[in-house]
Parts: C-alpha cells; sequence; structure tokens
DNA sequence: TGTACATCAGTGAACGCGCGTTCACTGATGTAC
DNA sequence: TGTACATCAGTGAACGCGCGTTCACTGATGTAC
C-alpha cells in the first residue's frame, strides 16, 4: 500500500471504505453469501490478510454496508417526515424523494433489497432492526396527522408498515426499470399511495 | 445408486427430484448464488458427476425450483380469485389460505421471497415473469369486480400490483415469524387489505 | 528539537481443502429381431 | 420367448484452481522523554 500521506488512522478509515465499496460493487451481479473475501481485496489492490484489520468476515463487512445503506436513507425519511407538506403534495413528494434516492444511491438500494431476505443472518437481521425502526418513526409521525386521528396504535402501526413496505417495494421496481420504465413506476407507485390515502379517509368510518 | 424398481424413466424422475429437495432444503440457510453442485450430490447422494444428468448447473436448477414453488402458489392463487365469496368474506379467506400456504410450504415461499431479488440473474428473471402473470390473472379478476367497475386500465394494474406485492410480503413476513406471531401478523395484513378495500370503493369519487 | 521505542496497517509465503468439470467406465434397462 | 445390441443414469479417479486462514515480517507513523 502507498504510505504517502494522512496521519495512520485516516489511511485505515481509507482502505475500510475502499473495502466497502468494492464489496458494494461486485455485490451488483451476486448475493452477500457468496461474496469472497480475496474477491474484494484484489478488488481494492491489498492483500487478503489486510481485509482481517477491518472486519472479521464478509458477512462482518455486510453489517456494515447496512449501516451505510440504511442511513442514508435514515436521512431521506426523516425529511420526508418532517416536512410540512399539505396532503396532496405529500405523496408525489415522497415519490420524488424515493426516486431521487434511488437514482443516487443504486447499489445501497440492490444491496438491502436483495439482502433484506437474503441468505446472511446477522444482515438479514441488521435490516430488519432498521427498517423496524423506521416504522416506528413513520407511526409516530402518522400520528400527529390529521388523516389519522383517533386510530389505534395497532392501526398506526398498521399503517406505518404498509408504507415501509411499500416504499422499499417501489425503490426495488425502479432499480430493476431501465430510465424509460422509471416514470411508468413512479406514477404507479403514486397511485398507489393516492389508494392508501383515500382509505385512511374513510377508516374510521367503518370499522 | 440402487438399481431396484421401475422403469429408468422413473428413477431419473426420482433423482432429479431428490435433488430440487436437498437444494431446497439448503437454501434455507444461504443464497442460490452460494449454492454448490457438490453440496447437493451429497445431501441426495449421488456422485458430483450425476448432477449433469439432470441440470446444467445451480443456475438451472434454481430456475427448476421456481417453477416448482410458484407452481403451487399459482394454483391457492386461482383458487382466491375464482371463489365466489362476497366482499367481506374475501379478504379473511384470502388470508387464511396465504397462510395455510406459508405452512404446507415454508421452503418454498423462503425460496422465493429470497431469489426473487437475488444474485442469479435467470432465476430473479423467472420469478419476475411468473409474478407478472400473477398480476395479470388478478388484474382480470378484477375487472369483472363491482368494486372496481369503471376503472381504467392502467388503475386496475396498478390495484393488482399492489395486491401481488402485498401477498408475497405478508408470505415472507409469516416466515420469519415463529407460530406465536403468526397470528398478530396475518391480523394486520388483514386490516392492510381493509384499508385498501375502502380506497377501492372511493377511488372513483376522487380521481 | 532529537532520539529511542512502540504501534499497527499492510505484506507475502504457505497450508489444507473443497470446488466445478473432464473423462472413460459400468451395468441395469430398453429395444429390435 | 430368447438373444444380441443400444441406451444412458450413475460411477470414480483425476485435474487445476481459488478459497479462507495462519504466521512471522516490514517499515512508516505515533509517542514518550
Amino acid at each position: 500500500m502507498s504510505h504517502t500521506c494522512g496521519t495512520r488512522q485516516a489511511r485505515k478509515q481509507k482502505t475500510r471504505q475502499a473495502l466497502l465499496d468494492a464489496a458494494l460493487e461486485l455485490l451488483e451481479g451476486q448475493s452477500l453469501s457468496s461474496l469472497g473475501l480475496r474477491e474484494v481485496t484484489r478488488a481494492v489492490g491489498v492483500t487478503p490478510t489486510a481485509f482481517y484489520r477491518h472486519f472479521e468476515s464478509t458477512a462482518d463487512l455486510g453489517v456494515a454496508l447496512v449501516e451505510e445503506a440504511l442511513g442514508s436513507l435514515h436521512t431521506v425519511i426523516r425529511d420526508a417526515l418532517t416536512a410540512t407538506w399539505d396532503s396532496d403534495e405529500r405523496i408525489t413528494r415522497t415519490i420524488e424523494l424515493i426516486v431521487r434516492h434511488v437514482r443516487a444511491y443504486p447499489a445501497h438500494v440492490r444491496f438491502i433489497a436483495r439482502e433484506r431476505h437474503g441468505g446472511v443472518q446477522r444482515v438479514r437481521e441488521a435490516i430488519g432492526e432498521q427498517l423496524a425502526q423506521f416504522a416506528d418513526e413513520v407511526r409516530e409521525a402518522l400520528r400527529h396527522d390529521p388523516d389519522a386521528a383517533g386510530w389505534s396504535q395497532e392501526d398506526l402501526e398498521m399503517l406505518a408498515g404498509l408504507y415501509v413496505d411499500h416504499m422499499l417495494e417501489t425503490a426495488s421496481l425502479l432499480l430493476s426499470m431501465g430510465d424509460e420504465g422509471f416514470e411508468q413506476v413512479a406514477d404507479r407507485a403514486e397511485r398507489q399511495l393516492r389508494l392508501v390515502s383515500i382509505g385512511r379517509k374513510h377508516w374510521l368510518d367503518v370499522s
């Protein structure tokens, strides 16, 4: 490795990030459970042994990738939840945020979609925990929404789950489309959210 | 191998099925992209070479598994669509069918959930095609539903997509729960469908 | 500021192992006469 | 029905290869005095 500049700690961090980046790229064509340690170090240009200075195993690297990938998504979700858009705008703007996120971080989105139900237990669990936390935040935001006033805790959770799942589903569907299908998928997702929105308005009329 | 009974063709078919079954079991703990050919033959008790009499590769075996797994699900979906349940019953009974299917074929459901966004392109594509066909059938059934009368083709597709995605999401969520969480998940899924149902009733009031 | 020592990110050789694939084969089943 | 030949599912040895992991190491950076 080039021992050229920066503090020791900074250079270590740089190598670690290079491993994460290389792994993420390699994971576009395979699953984490088949990703090899040597494959990753080869892509970065360090010896296989160097890998152990940063991660215990590729599963461990996977958990780090979860934090990276869902960290950026977390920001997007927070922004969407705290924005003071009116009801009509809300759906359009939310879809817009998802579209922008998929374009900005396609590899992150692919990783989460793939490993959410993937073959590496620790990574699946890490993703599950993060998504549960997202759902909690969405539920808390919904609690203060006029269109969900008077809803039971269970119903709020039910709705939050629907939104989080729909967001992930939409994101991974967008990923699998070329640029030409993007708008069509986004439009369909928007109408789906609108349908849910209408359901919300009349929820308490029935149950 | 025991050359004991049955026609040659029947014994070949039996070995093939044994390979599929063994693979499905091995796939509970890993993804298809890391499943080894030798691993599968070892589990069945044949030599690695024998594998090639039945499949070109593990990816090829994966495609065969897609047909097996979604074949059984297809039957369930057809049953649900053609049944003449009234509107209230419909949701409860559909969820019941999903729950029963997940209990009956957990490994199939896990396989589809995992490989739907998994690392093997051909398998992903095979699943995508089947699911698109499911969505088409659901859409056709919806066309004759009084609660979707007068809907545009696009809106019917939008709704069908929502149902298919929700079914898969629910199935894989059920899988990840122990038996104690089953009912809770099923109940939540039912309320989600009910919300969508309410949205359907008022869809044309707005748009 | 200069020196002596500690730290530690990355090296490079070596290991045993299981992988996918090839090949010529065996022997029970199937078929033609 | 009996015989001679064809088929082909499964065998077993062999191959080259890349894997994960170990180990003692190097030499630049960091630290204590």
